[in-house]
DNA sequence: AAAGAATTCAACCGCTCCAAC
DNA sequence: CGTTGGAGCGGTTGAATTCTT
């Protein structure tokens, strides 16, 4: 990255402090300063933190570029389709808490997820010309998305067999037909989590959402049963003992070949492949199955 | 090949919250 | 109590990149 950031050297009424300050991209040394520092001397408080680095940047610039960019721990590269559901699940749950959601989405930041939603989620309701809060956006979200979601992530972990990841899923037919909320069970409506999670490495915990229920960081994330509604609101019949989806979504966009998608996406892929959840990486997403919006 | 449109995402802004004083 | 400063959050912007014509 070879940018010179804009900075505002211009003002000459500023204080000097103020004309140094550099806006924009982050240089390579900056973010090498950057790292090095909190690498010697931790995080500690962000407005001196710079001052003592010697980076001409606000505090709070160079928290954004650790946290969101040059963080150890932070994944980069696609979304995959589990992080999608789970994005999903908790926006419909938690609305644009993307700090919130980020949480449980271990190594993705609310930036990211932020801009997720909007260039992807956002984008498929405008097609639907609908607003993304509307009902008839949440109904298509939870009817199809969703399952096409699990979907696939289940063909996924069916054609992987080097699923070491503990991320299973149970077909509701395969566990008896829809699963009722219960006591034990904390239902996000359709992904029920494992009431048992306990956020060993979350920093923030995660458990102290407004509803008391804990939501698994997605590594730990056990989908126990796919729970569909008996009735949509797009006039789909589903729910019915013989099938786990809306028979309009088993064909014709289901006669695609899960493994070959996939792998087509891996060859396409330039960015690092992060393998994720022992599974390959299936960040195929489901915005690619552009089709599902004829139904 | 070039131009324009569309998309992506890093970074900034303004606001709120909260702890320290 | 009120004030102040730092941290964190969600919304927004705009440059870079990719796609389409």
């Amino acid at each position: 990255m070879d940018v010179n950031g804009r900075t505002c050297s211009s003002a000459t009424t500023q204080s000097d402090e103020e004309m140094d300050l550099r806006r924009g991209p982050w240089t390579d040394q900056e973010d090498l300063i950057l790292i090095n520092y909190i690498t010697t001397h931790g995080e500690g408080r962000w407005n001196s933190l710079a001052r003592h680095a010697g980076l001409k940047r606000t505090g709070k610039s160079c928290r954004l570029r650790w946290l969101n960019y040059l963080r150890p721990d932070v994944r980069r590269g696609n979304i995959t389709l589990q992080e999608q559901l789970l994005i999903l699940e908790l926006h419909s749950r938690w609305g644009n808490r993307w700090s919130k959601i980020a949480q449980h989405l271990p190594g993705r930041t609310d930036n990211e997820i932020k801009n997720y939603w909007r260039t992807r989620v956002q984008k498929h309701a405008k097609q639907l010309q609908c607003d993304v809060n509307s009902k008839q956006f949440k109904d298509t979200m939870r009817d199809l998305w969703i399952p096409r979601l699990v979907e696939r992530i289940q063909a996924a972990a069916t054609a992987s067999s080097s699923a070491s990841a503990n991320f299973t899923i149970n077909n509701n037919v395969a566990a008896g037909g829809p699963v009722l909320p219960t006591s034990n069970n904390h239902n996000l409506g359709f992904v029920q989590v494992n009431p048992s999670f306990t956020p060993e490495n979350s920093s923030t915990g995660g458990s102290s959402d407004s509803l008391g229920t804990q939501v698994s960081t997605i590594s730990d994330l056990t989908i126990d049963y796919y729970n569909f509604p008996a009735t949509n609101t797009n006039g789909f019949q589903s729910g019915s003992a013989q099938v786990s989806y809306p028979d309009c979504l088993t064909s014709p966009i289901s006669d695609f070949n899960h493994g070959l998608d996939i792998q087509a996406f891996e060859q396409n892929s330039n960015n690092n492949n992060n393998v994720w959840l022992g599974g390959g990486d299936v960040s195929e997403n489901l915005w690619n199955a552009e089709d599902i919006w004829f139904y």
